[in-house]
DNA sequence: TTGATAAAAGCAATAATATAACATATCAAT
DNA sequence: ATTGATATGTTATATTATTGCTTTTATCAA
């Protein structure tokens, strides 16, 4: 899972781009300059950003200034795969997980907002059990934690 | 669980209203005429409401006007466990398990907006597994899963 | 190369959701 | 009765998200 442990950021994030790249070439997908820089920004801040603070960035960068540039770049990156949106927080953060086909589980800190990203498959498996035996069949699911993260569970103790 | 099959909805409305009623007694909670009228009309509607259509509902009945006066008595009733907040929808809904300590998880279904309240006991324990060896620790969860009811599966397939 | 067409971007307006701030009222315990 | 805590009334505003319409750009077939 990452999440809260330190990483190679440039590669994180180099490594990232490059594999929405591919898999845009592939599938067809445009994969236009404000969607590139929209996640490009999820990427650098590697926390869930909202819609309104990555409009305030691209104006500052000239790409756009009302919220539909944001949304519809979110909207594309999230249809994808290639971001998540944290409906606790109303936000959004760049997939951990690029290319590979998962349902993430959040765990969202409380104290300083940032956000891990870990695998919901056994979540979903315990989900559909129960959801089964009330014949509802699954599509999607939303998984959030929210707690405290090992730095402020140290901090803020 | 509770959810899309029929049950006796007035003995299901007053139960709960005598559960929740019996609880602040016992919690020294004031359960106000604004708390508990909206806490019957998510009740009776059964289904995830947002705070504006109950806002509607208290105007047109004379017990307040204004967005604070959803707002304060859905915190009321959230904090309490009596209702829950289904992020997702943005949305409100009666809690099935009154009394009961519970995580909720929902099944949510994208066609009718009907909303199922299952057990996440399972969900916890999954995930707290994912959540330890990073060292989070957990304090709410919110599992909520879209797809179709047996209803929509049926009818719109 | 051009013309058709589908997708994306630009732009203005507004809808939907939620909270802040502050004054007043109620109620329970001293 | 006085105090302190909780709840309500009210105005205003903040935050999040979408609609609708026009123009531009990319794609692709003739």
């Amino acid at each position: 899972m990452i999440g809260f442990e330190t990483h190679n950021h440039e590669t994180c994030i180099s490594d990232a781009l490059k594999a929405v790249e591919t898999k845009c070439k592939a599938s067809g997908l445009k994969f236009t300059p404000a969607r590139r820089r929209v996640l490009e920004i999820l990427l650098e801040e590697h926390r869930a950003l909202g819609a309104y603070d990555i409009l305030d960035r691209l104006r500052a960068e000239g790409l756009g200034s009302q919220p539909p540039v944001a949304y519809r770049a979110l909207d594309f990156l999230v249809k994808n795969g290639f971001a998540h949106k944290i409906e606790r927080l109303n936000a959004f953060i760049a997939c951990s997980h690029m290319g590979e086909d998962h349902t993430p589980a959040f765990l969202i800190c409380r104290s300083c907002d940032n956000v891990a990203e870990a695998q919901s498959a056994p979540v979903r498996g315990a989900l559909s059990k129960a959801a089964q035996s009330a014949e509802f069949r699954i599509e999607r699911m939303v998984v959030e934690a929210v707690g405290l993260c090992p730095k402020c569970e140290d901090g803020a103790a």
